[in-house]
DNA sequence: ATCCCGAGGG
DNA sequence: CCCTCTGGAT
């Protein structure tokens, strides 16, 4: 099967099938509006997706939006969010974070990449995470593991992680980024692996193109 | 004991 | 590139 081939509602539903496959892959932040969800991603950041639903109504109810989390008591803050680990880095993130918001950007999130990036705790993965789920605009991170697993499937071509991206942005429908990158992450480790790709076992294999390629498990 | 859907700093 | 920051799951 040619690239070109491949289309949009293709590679929706096999994305469906790899969301069944890993149901732990799908991001199940909660949140109302783009500062809950860039809080709820910082703190995300080596911690699961249900332990940040756990402290993130806390956090809001004791400081509803950016100007009052700007001047909140570091300690206080690193008490509500201990559970999600880094808890110390994140406080002071999460509290200069704010008050950034309110110094240079109206209180409001910004909806650009380098902007966002310049955000205390905010690296291209919270961004894009942010500018995808809050804003709709395409973006993702790509790794080895997205860019050969979206090789392989046919999705994408070129080698460098911008191209892929370009790529993939393109081919995929509207919100659907974060989510995809993070469902290929999880194929890539498990199953279809650099080295021994295993293909026997593959939820997908039907609609890959390359079955059978490297060594096999 | 080891791994994790990250970011920042050396 | 390498290290560190942390708790929790496995």
């Amino acid at each position: 099967m040619k690239i070109s081939r491949i289309t949009s509602s293709h590679v929706l539903t096999t994305l469906d099938l790899l969301q069944v496959t890993y149901p732990e892959a799908s991001c199940a932040l909660t949140h109302q509006n783009p500062w809950q969800l860039l809080v709820a991603t910082i703190l995300s950041a080596q911690c699961t997706d249900v332990r940040v639903n756990l402290v993130t109504p806390v956090l809001f109810k004791r400081f509803l939006d950016p100007a009052s989390l700007a001047v909140a008591d570091q300690v206080e803050v690193e008490n509500l969010i201990r559970s999600t680990g880094f808890f110390r880095n994140k406080a002071k993130n999460l509290i200069g974070c704010a008050a950034a918001l309110v110094r240079f950007h109206k209180n409001v999130v910004p909806q650009e990449l380098t902007a966002l990036i310049a955000l205390p705790g905010v690296g291209r993965k919270t961004a894009n995470v942010v500018l995808g789920n809050a804003f709709d605009i395409p973006g993702m991170v790509v790794d080895t593991h997205v860019g050969r697993v979206a090789r392989r499937l046919g999705w994408a071509t070129a080698r460098t992680p911008e191209g892929v991206e370009e790529q993939l942005c393109k081919l995929l429908p509207s919100g659907r980024w974060t989510q995809t990158a993070h469902v290929l992450i999880f194929h890539g480790r498990q199953c279809c692996r650099a080295q021994t790709a295993w293909c026997s076992a593959c939820p997908v294999v039907d609609r890959c193109p390359q079955v059978g390629v490297g060594r096999q498990k």
